[in-house]
DNA sequence: CTAACTGTATTATCATCATAATACACTAAC
DNA sequence: GTTAGTGTATTATGATGATAATACAGTTAG
């Protein structure tokens, strides 16, 4: 997964949401070792003051803890783990309906559209795919 | 319509999105004249700059003409006026799709969720509502 | 112990956005 | 012509976010 600082939304906070995904993919497991926050600044050409407050955030959010001074790690809270997927693609749909509400769009034209976004190179309804 | 100033966006272009809302809807029609900068400030209890801002942005996406010391008003070039609100909804759903891009998310789920916050206490499928 | 790595903290600079306070030119109503 | 209303422009301040440059404390590998 590739991260692209595109948006308007701070960066830090879209560092969250990258490990985020990793986690509900399953790319980070529990208990896993997160990088450090020099390395990552690194390697997402970032400044590790923005790295250390995602990972504050994180820490927050309680999807990672920290011991002293040793690296990260990922919860091993399942419970916490479970919930990020649902989280993430609950608050997608919230700020989408939100951004469409009021425009009278049918609900017909809405799954139209998305099914051709999505679908472009990616999955549409499953039936393709693992 | 009511504009609320939640998210993270810049307030002028909140406010830009509001009136391509209203166009988008037939609320403000061709050729007729916006309220003033000052007028506006006022009732969306904003500085009068930003609205500035927001007309410039508007201006510059032709959605509205202002000619010398008069109130601006909404362009009359249908053309523009029709790609409005496809605008709105195609940029919002791909902001959507974007967000849960890699999120493995069925079409299915993803269409039960879009129901359940766009049904409430809005239309779902047209098949209630005018 | 030493060196190189961890996390953490502080201070400063810069850009963007929103605000505030004006100021100026023009138009319309009186 | 005066007045009140337009749009427009400028300058300054404050908040937030990103960057930069350090510094310090603790851990780990040699």
């Amino acid at each position: 997964m590739i991260i692209q600082f595109n948006t308007r939304a701070p960066v830090y906070m879209q560092v969250v949401d990258y490990f985020k995904k990793k986690m509900a993919l399953g790319e980070l497991q529990a208990g896993e070792e997160m990088p450090s926050r020099r390395e990552l600044a690194t390697e997402l050409k970032i400044n590790p003051n923005t790295v250390q407050k995602a990972f504050k955030e994180m820490e927050e959010q309680q999807l990672i803890t920290t011991e002293r001074n040793r690296p990260s790690r990922v919860t091993t809270d399942e419970h916490v783990l479970k919930r990020i997927r649902t989280e993430l693609v609950d608050e997608a749909v919230a700020v989408f309906v939100e951004s469409i509400q009021e425009l009278d769009v049918t609900m017909d034209e809405l799954v139209d559209k998305i099914k051709r976004q999505y679908g472009e190179g990616n999955l549409d309804d499953r039936s393709t795919g693992s």
